[in-house]
DNA sequence: CGCAGTTTTGATTCATCTCAATTTGTGTGG
DNA sequence: CCACACAAATTGAGATGAATCAAAACTGCG
């Protein structure tokens, strides 16, 4: 019933909605926008999320300053979002994975506010902006998770502004490790052993930190015997240590 | 016909809606919540929205922690959110003016992740949440009215994210005053004489940097002729250099 | 008028940045 | 498969901006 009517990247390759690729037989059902909802309600949101988009490594999503029109669950892959500025220096606002939901800050004024990146061949669920809001009149709990999953965006960034704002170089790399390692362990992978998709450049962006200072803070890290961390290759030693770093 | 049957605070002076204290009448209408609606939509949201909670200088609207039943709207008045740390230090996430909304944060968990506290003696309009989702299924403009503020916020809360991860304390304070500018501005005050109402360690709190670095860098806008800062009151003498130090 | 809280100013320390060089890793084409 | 070029990461030395510690000046309130 649903045809391709949706704005759509023509640029960008996108395939239609496949058996198998739908929210109610989905592993990020428990992550992702369906949370929570009916088996119902679920059947209502897939005929909205019919469609897949690919990004290559290093390819966007979308960029800043683009018309929004959907918001974007991850289904396999690792994005960020970064911040352009005029003199050519960019910030990170965020890292995303499986399941985490992508371009919310431009409901406000019509336009992404940042550009999201692959940083590995990915795939996203495209979820129509229009649409979504409009069953989010009829589906009262669907409309209920909407606004907890923008909510909790804003606490994140209020985090993220502690972090910034107060936290030393040690701690902010602690508490970027044990964030990443949450996140990993919620999705059934390991807590303390788990891959970097980023460089060190790109956490540092995040981070308010240069290169430098991660690099030698994962060196500090690691004659600590906090961790190891080879390459991208992270393991994590002494997570109660790590815990403290931040004491909270 | 609205009784008062919210979950209110008994320790808080509440007053019922009074005729003259009606969004249709306010004059806030074009900032507030009820921006773009229509006479009948506004009239409501008016039946929503029927009590008041005062607020003396110092004194907090709700506590971290406090179960989130409401957002709030600022009427009169001027409220810093702040969030408390384990070992006794704070940062603060924000500063609100009239017309601005508090206490987002709360509707991921069900509790408020900050503290609102009011600079001046203060009032707000105390918008029910649970009512407020309910009518925003009815009432399509709410909806998304709501939708843009919870952005606003999120694109908010990450341009501060760039400030504190990569910018200097000049900077950050001229960034600060601009904004605090644009706000006055909005609100009809002059744009370039106000008064701030928030001490500068308040200021400090917010902006990741010590009091005595605040002080130093008013003194230093002062000497370079970008304005005149006497006490609380600040004259802004030269925007345009003012924007070029941030140069965005 | 005096006292507590806030702000300013000064001297010093320290963490991170900057600049620079080196090492290591990655991808490509012969 | 190796050589090459380029990108990413590490390490070191020195510069710098903000924090810290300390004291003085100012403000406003009772």
């Amino acid at each position: 019933m649903h045809t391709n009517l949706d704005n759509q990247n023509p640029s960008q390759q996108v395939t239609p909605g496949l058996l198998g690729a739908r929210c109610r037989d989905c592993s990020l059902q428990e992550l992702c926008l369906p949370l929570g909802l009916s088996q119902e309600e679920m059947e209502r949101v897939d005929e909205l999320v019919s469609q897949r988009k690919r990004a290559g490594r290093g390819e966007a999503l979308y960029h800043s300053e683009d018309l929004f029109d959907a918001i974007y669950s991850v289904r396999h892959g690792f994005f960020r979002t970064d911040v352009l500025l005029e003199d050519g220096h960019s910030y990170i606002t965020g890292f995303y994975m499986t399941g985490e939901i992508i371009g919310m800050d431009g409901i406000s004024t019509g336009k992404y506010s940042c550009s999201a990146v692959a940083l590995e061949d990915s795939e996203v669920c495209v979820i129509p902006y229009q649409r979504l809001e409009t069953l989010a009149c009829e589906v009262r709990s669907l409309q209920q998770h909407i606004h907890r999953i923008m909510s909790r965006e804003i606490v994140r960034d209020q985090s993220m502004m502690l972090l910034l704002g107060s936290m030393s170089s040690g701690e902010r790399l602690a508490a970027f490790l044990l964030n990443l390692s949450e996140r990993f362990d919620a999705r059934g992978h390991s807590p303390v052993n788990f891959h970097l998709r980023m460089t060190r450049e790109e956490i540092g962006r995040y981070l308010g930190l240069k290169i430098e200072t991660i690099s030698r803070t994962f060196t500090r890290f690691q004659e600590e015997g906090l961790m190891e961390v080879r390459h991208k290759h992270v393991r994590l030693l002494d997570v109660p240590r790590l815990r403290h770093l931040i004491r909270q």
